[in-house]
DNA sequence: AAACTTTGTTTATCCACTAGACAAACTTGA
DNA sequence: TCAAGTTTGTCTAGTGGATAAACAAAGTTT
């Protein structure tokens, strides 16, 4: 069916549009509101005392008079709700507990090993219990839990494949809704360290940016026009599985030359233990002990970053000749080693991309760090419960 | 400034709303149409009487009864107007003369080598003129033109580079309106072509398309949630250039290993050459020749274009596992050859994307073949045209 | 202290959609 | 053949939300 305008509509969304404006330029006043979204002061008004109504806004008091009367200044209240943002990696959960304006007010986080489905989802209750229960009280409680997974979920929320973990077919949505009766939004990590980067870390501003996580895999979250695509079915972002190389390394995905066998975390760990690369004192090999070795010099794994750094500027310039994006963000683990790969990444991106897409390309380090995926999540269970409780 | 919301909006969405069940059900009854958009039959009655004054919709008599009153059956005026369209080719110009409904009422070709930018322009002038003056009479005659290119376009509509034509930083749109004076559209040829497909050819039904043209060189169209995908500046869909073999071929463009250096026309015709294949009795060495050869059987060059459409095909995984789009369509020259690439195009994408990405994927050729991309144009200037129109 | 400014509320008006009544036109079935 | 039922399309009254303009309140400026 499509959808019909009347005055519902309109209300619904210009409410929307003035409680987007206050949380963006809080502290802000009515008058203001109004200039700024191009509404009348009336109009403005009524939905602000709405707003206030629901708690979703407060007043702060009076501001600083421009030569006549003081405004009063409106703020968004944060601490109306929380949400709860879950990362699911492959050996590691990683539970936050934020407010509305996705600051975190805690913070949990589980490492583990081959740990059985039933295991997970153990921990997950967990750390969901502890979360909640640590909220303060607030006139909405926990709005909702998100959770990041390593794998493809359908658009229905469910997991469909995650490799790394060896899940299939799994309805984790509704275990997770059943015991808590609240909305639970499953969406893949690097779609949701996308949506965490646009809304609360580096990429704000833009409105076209590719998020690449890099970590065992390489995963591709797109923002386009300022949105999230999902794909037909909501599976895409599979770039790691890219033939950089057509006669290049088997992958187990069944294509050659996948450019997640060349950029990866994995990818490079790979390499340095074919290097007999020592981590000192008998330390496991990581990117974490190749990490300090680079911060001492270690001329051989600055190479291989280097070399690692290339690779990743390989694909990322097929990204770039097919997406003119506005902004590239290096996400998950590999981020920490942005000092390593910077140079080789940029320079391979400078002279193999199509000189109309670099005017206006940046390439950035994720700021969120190892919290973007669970912020992402965090932000669509906000963003969701703003949506549906403005419809009333 | 924010998209505020008010009754005009309203009313001009419901307006398009109508117009656009209209022309998607035509003949249909006012009931029809306020059944099948939810909107009121008072609001229906209403906002098609306004459009049968703009003369956009067209009574056609009363149609079959359902057990009562007969309906009055509606139509879309498809010739309350016309729109030019013209594939402005590396060496050819095709323009046609569509009416509202992308209909060809008329069309003229030229064929040229090594035109100077002006020689081009004066050909296009002839074409406008003599398309012009063939429109039937009409309420609101000629309402834009719409030029497709082979190069990047900014969002403004300036050729920023056109490599095969040698054209750098043209400002064709602006001379155009000046001597015409109605809207005129310049465009990306890959993404007139993708937007053709959808509009009026075989991608009518699906919402994710890749349109791949592949012609002198490789260019992509990007159908995203229904709507033509632009990039942030306006340059996406520069696919021809991705990286398919890391230390491939050398490319112009800089980069290496390009994957139009390995499945675009030129590159079959290069691999043709090495082969030394001849076309009988001294003909050039085209695609066109080389479609006769395979059509003969000729075993040399089945192999080619076998080899050429698994190349193909390892660029369109590459998309497909970063897009899972839900159509992949083949279009420009290449797809005359659809009968020799075919199955070694399929199987490449079979044997190589990810399951998940598979099992709603449709792989088609264009069904406009060499009008794709001038009734991409035409449909542009068309859409403009309603939009605008409706406002009022 | 008078004049001017800015803020935020209130009031009257406008506009588009909706529900429901109604007339016209047709079918069905006794 | 005609009464009852159905469908179509228009008309009317009512509703809800936006706007413009008036106005009161609370400032600043001269």
């Amino acid at each position: 069916m499509n959808q019909t305008w009347n005055q519902h509509v309109v209300k619904k969304e210009n409410k929307t549009l003035v409680l987007e404006k206050v949380k963006e330029k809080a502290p802000i006043s009515r008058a203001d509101v109004a200039q700024k979204t191009g509404l009348n002061k009336g109009t403005v008004s009524s939905l602000v005392s709405e707003l206030i109504t629901e708690q979703l806004i407060d007043e702060s008091g009076p501001g600083e008079s421009s030569g006549g009367r003081r405004p009063v200044m409106l703020l968004f209240n944060q601490l109306a709700g929380f949400s709860i943002g879950i990362d699911l990696g492959v050996n590691y959960l990683l539970g936050i507990l934020t407010d509305l304006n996705g600051n975190i007010i805690n913070e949990k986080k589980v490492n583990y090993e081959e740990f059985s489905y039933q295991e997970i989802v153990d921990q997950l209750f967990k750390i969901i219990d502890v979360l909640t229960s640590s909220a303060p009280p607030s006139p909405y409680g926990v709005v909702g839990i998100g959770i990041g997974v390593p794998g493809i979920v359908s658009k229905e929320g469910e997991i469909l494949f995650a490799p790394n973990l060896n899940w299939k077919r799994i309805h984790l949505k509704q275990v997770i809704e059943k015991q808590y009766e609240i909305p639970v939004i499953i969406e893949n990590e690097a779609n949701a360290g996308a949506y965490g980067e646009k809304k609360f870390g580096i990429g704000q501003k833009f409105e076209d940016i590719i998020y690449v996580s890099v970590g065992v895999g390489i995963g591709v979250g797109l923002i386009l026009n300022g949105k999230l695509y999902k794909g037909n079915n909501g599976f895409s972002g599979e770039s790691g599985h890219m033939t950089i190389e057509i006669n290049g390394l088997e992958c187990r995905c069944g294509n050659n030359g996948c450019w997640e066998l060349y950029a990866s975390e994995q990818a490079l760990l790979r390499r340095a233990e074919k290097l007999k690369i020592q981590p000192p004192t008998g330390e496991e090999l990581t990117l974490q002990t190749l990490n300090l070795l680079a911060e001492q010099n270690d001329e051989k794994v600055l190479r291989l970053f280097e070399e690692n750094g290339d690779y990743l500027g390989v694909g990322i310039t097929n990204i770039v000749n097919t997406f003119n994006p506005n902004q590239i963000i290096i996400g998950n683990r590999m981020s920490s080693s942005e000092k390593w790969i910077k140079s080789s990444l940029k320079n391979r991106i400078d002279k193999h991309t199509l000189k109309q897409h670099q005017n206006d390309l940046k390439i950035d380090y994720s700021q969120l760090t190892t919290h973007s995926t669970a912020l992402g999540v965090a932000a669509f269970t906000i963003e969701n419960f703003l949506e549906v409780d403005i419809k009333l």
